[in-house]
DNA sequence: TGCGGCTATTG
DNA sequence: CACAATAGCCGCAG
C-alpha cells in the first residue's frame, strides 16, 4: 500500500506523531514530519483500507483535531486505535470546553485568543470573516499567523490536497502541545493524561456509534407500568395525562383548579390540605408520607410525570435504532473537572428502567466500577500517608472510621463532607477529627478552597487547569460575595478530588478500550466511575479477569508510587441491575 | 424565543 | 440536599 511506504520512506515509527484530517465524502488527509502532506482522494480507490493498513503496518499516533475526526473515521470503517487529540489537549491546558481549532492553533502558537464568529450554520462563501481576506493566500494560515476562521469547514476546502495541508496544521499544533504539556510544572503524569484523555476522545466517538443495547419491548412494560400502555392518539395521550392528574387532583376541594406542573399551585393545594411546605422537593415530601393520602398520591404522581416526560415512549422512538441500541452523544470531558458527560438521559437513567439494558443474545455485561474512587484519589493527590494506609482496606471507610473513633457512618459523611466542602452540620465535630488523622489532605483541600476563593486557577494532578478566575463581584453586597467565594470555594475543593478521579477513570477507560480492540467486546457505557462491557458470552470471564488487571495497570500509571490501592467491583451479568449498585 | 427557577435523576 | 452533570416544564422579560 502507497501510504504505509510513504510513511515508513519519511521515519515514522511506532507512536510518532501523524496528522490525520478525514472526510467521509471526498478522502483524507495524512502529514509526517519531514514528508510532504500526502492527499488521499479518488487515486486511492480505499481511503479507509489504505489508513487501516498504514496503521497495522506502522503504528503511529494519529493527531486529531477532535472527536468528529474519530467518527468520520468509524464511517468509514475504520476505528482508530490510538490518537493525540487537539481538543482534548487543549482543554487539559487551559481549561473550559471551548475548543474550536482557531483556538487550540492560538494558544499552541502563543498568539491572542482569535475573536470567533458566532455562527449558527455553517460558513460558506459569503460568510468569510473580513480578517480572512488579506491576501495570504490559500493556505491555513492568515498573514497575522492565526488560523483562517473557514478552515476547514467549506465543502470546497475537502479536497485532499486542502485536507492534506489541514494535517500538516494539526501535526504542527501537536508537537508544539508536546512541549508545552512537557513543561507543566510539577505535572509529570501530564503527557500519559494528554494521551489517556485522546483515548476517551476516540472512546465518545465509538460509545455514540455504537449506543447501549436495550430490550425494547422490556423498556414498553417498565414505561407502561408507571404511564399506561402507548397512546395510539393524541387524544389518547391527553386522556391518560388527565387520568393521572386525576388521581392526585381528587383530593383538592371541590371547585378549585391547581396545577400540579406549577411548584406554587402545588404548595397551595397542600395548604389545602392542611400541610405547610417552604418547598415541594421529594425528599421533604418524603418525611410527610402517610399524614394525608394527597402526599403519598403526589409522589406517585411525580415518579409517573418523570417517566412520561424524560423516560417515556417518545424518548425510546427518539433515542433507540431499529438495532435496540440507545444512542446519546458523548463527550470527554465537561467544562468543571473532565468527567465525560452524555446526553439522552445515559447517565441518569432511573433505576426503575435500567432492567431493559439487557446484553443481547449470545453476548453478556461485564461491570464493573471503583469502589470509594474520591477519598482513594484524594489520598494519592494529596500524599497523605495516614489516609494512604487506609486505602489498603477493601472498605476504606472501616480504618477511616477507627482512625477518628467514630462509626462507620459518621466517618464517611465526614470525609465525602471534606471533599465537598461541608462546613456545618452533623459532619462539622468529625471534621476536626479528620485534621488531626489526615492533616496532609485537609490541608490540601484547605489550600483548594483558598484557591477558589481568591480566583486563583489550579491544575489537577493530571494537568487539567481548572479555571477560578477572573472574579466580577460588581454590585454585590458583602454577603453576597462572601456566599459566592464560599461557593468557589467548594467548587475548587471537590474539582481536584473530581478531576483527578475523572483522570483515572479515563486511563482505565483506555487500557480496557485498547485490550478489547481486535476482541467482539466492546465497552457500551462510561459512568463516572463504572464500565459496562458487552462482550460474547464465552468471553466474559475473561473480560472480567482484564478489567481488574487493566485497573492495576491505570493505577500504577497515574499513581507510580503504588501507596494507594484501587479497587473494582466486577460481575459478569444479563442486565445492567442485575449488579448490586 | 431565551433564560432563570424548580424539580428529578444519576455518580 | 454539600460537588458534578442532563433534562423537562413553568413563568416572565423582551
Amino acid at each position: 500500500m502507497v501510504l504505509a511506504e510513504q510513511l515508513r520512506a519519511a521515519g515514522v515509527r511506532r507512536g510518532d506523531l501523524v496528522g490525520l484530517a478525514l472526510d467521509q465524502m471526498t478522502g483524507a488527509g495524512v502529514a509526517a514530519a519531514g514528508a510532504a502532506p500526502i492527499g488521499l482522494g479518488a487515486e486511492v480507490a480505499d481511503v479507509a483500507a489504505a489508513l487501516t493498513h498504514a496503521d497495522a503496518d506502522v503504528g503511529p499516533r494519529w493527531v486529531t483535531w477532535s472527536a468528529a475526526t474519530a467518527s468520520a473515521a468509524l464511517g468509514l470503517g475504520w476505528e482508530i486505535p490510538r490518537s493525540w487529540d487537539l481538543a482534548a489537549v487543549h482543554r487539559l491546558l487551559v481549561g473550559g470546553w471551548r475548543a474550536e481549532p482557531q483556538q487550540i492553533w492560538a494558544t499552541a502558537h502563543g498568539l491572542p485568543a482569535p475573536v470567533l464568529a458566532q455562527r449558527a450554520a455553517p460558513p460558506d462563501l459569503f460568510s468569510i470573516d473580513a480578517a480572512d481576506d488579506d491576501g495570504a493566500g490559500a493556505g491555513p494560515v492568515r498573514a497575522d499567523g492565526q488560523l483562517r476562521s473557514d478552515w476547514p469547514a467549506g465543502s470546497w476546502r475537502r479536497d485532499p490536497a486542502s485536507l492534506a495541508a489541514w494535517a500538516g496544521c494539526a501535526l504542527e499544533v501537536a508537537v508544539r502541545q508536546a512541549e508545552m504539556i512537557e513543561a507543566l510544572p510539577d505535572r509529570p503524569l501530564a503527557s500519559t493524561v494528554a494521551r489517556s484523555e485522546s483515548a476517551a476522545e476516540l472512546l465518545c466517538a465509538e460509545l455514540g456509534a455504537r449506543g447501549l443495547p436495550v430490550d425494547v419491548p422490556e423498556a414498553e412494560r417498565l414505561i407502561a407500568a408507571f404511564v399506561g400502555p402507548r397512546p395510539r392518539t393524541e387524544a389518547d395521550a391527553d386522556a391518560a395525562r388527565a387520568a393521572r392528574d386525576e388521581s392526585v387532583l381528587r383530593h383538592a376541594p371541590p371547585g378549585t383548579t391547581y396545577l400540579l406542573r406549577n411548584p406554587a399551585h402545588v404548595k397551595s393545594l397542600l395548604r389545602s390540605a392542611g400541610i405547610e411546605v417552604t418547598d415541594t422537593r421529594a425528599w421533604r415530601l418524603e418525611e410527610l408520607r402517610g399524614s394525608h393520602p394527597l402526599v403519598d398520591d403526589l409522589l406517585e404522581w411525580r415518579k409517573a410525570e418523570r417517566i412520561a416526560t424524560t423516560f417515556g415512549y417518545a424518548w425510546l422512538d427518539a433515542h433507540v435504532g431499529p438495532d435496540g441500541r440507545l444512542r446519546g452523544e458523548w463527550t470527554g470531558s465537561d467544562g468543571a473537572a473532565g468527567r465525560m458527560t452524555a446526553t439522552v438521559g445515559l447517565h441518569t437513567l432511573p433505576a426503575e428502567l435500567r432492567p431493559a439494558v439487557v446484553a443481547e443474545p449470545g453476548h453478556v455485561f461485564v461491570r464493573a466500577d471503583l469502589g470509594q474512587i474520591e477519598p482513594r484519589v484524594l489520598a494519592a493527590v494529596s500524599g497523605d500517608r495516614a489516609l494512604a494506609a487506609a486505602t489498603r482496606d477493601d472498605d476504606l471507610y472501616a480504618p477511616v472510621a477507627r482512625d477518628l473513633g467514630v462509626d462507620r457512618a459518621t466517618a464517611k459523611v465526614a470525609v465525602l463532607g471534606a471533599m465537598y466542602g461541608q462546613t456545618t452540620g452533623h459532619g462539622a465535630q468529625a471534621l476536626r477529627r479528620l485534621d488531626a488523622a489526615y492533616p496532609v489532605a485537609m490541608s490540601y483541600l484547605r489550600e483548594a478552597d483558598v484557591s477558589g476563593q481568591v480566583g486563583r486557577d489550579l491544575r489537577t494532578r493530571g494537568g487539567r487547569l481548572v479555571r477560578l478566575g477572573p472574579i466580577d463581584e460588581a454590585g454585590l453586597d458583602e454577603r453576597e460575595a462572601r456566599r459566592r467565594a464560599a461557593a468557589r470555594g467548594r467548587y475548587a475543593r471537590n474539582a481536584t478530588v473530581q478531576g483527578a478521579a475523572a483522570e483515572l477513570f479515563k486511563m482505565w477507560a483506555a487500557v480496557v478500550r485498547t485490550r478489547l480492540a481486535g476482541t467482539r467486546g466492546e465497552i457500551v457505557l462510561c459512568l463516572h466511575d463504572e464500565l459496562l462491557l458487552h462482550v460474547p458470552s464465552q468471553a466474559g470471564a475473561e473480560a472480567a479477569a482484564m478489567v481488574v488487571d487493566a485497573l492495576g495497570e491505570a493505577a500504577a500509571r497515574w499513581a507510580p508510587d503504588r501507596s494507594v490501592r484501587f479497587v473494582a467491583d466486577v460481575a459478569v451479568i444479563d442486565r445492567w441491575s442485575d449488579a448490586k449498585g
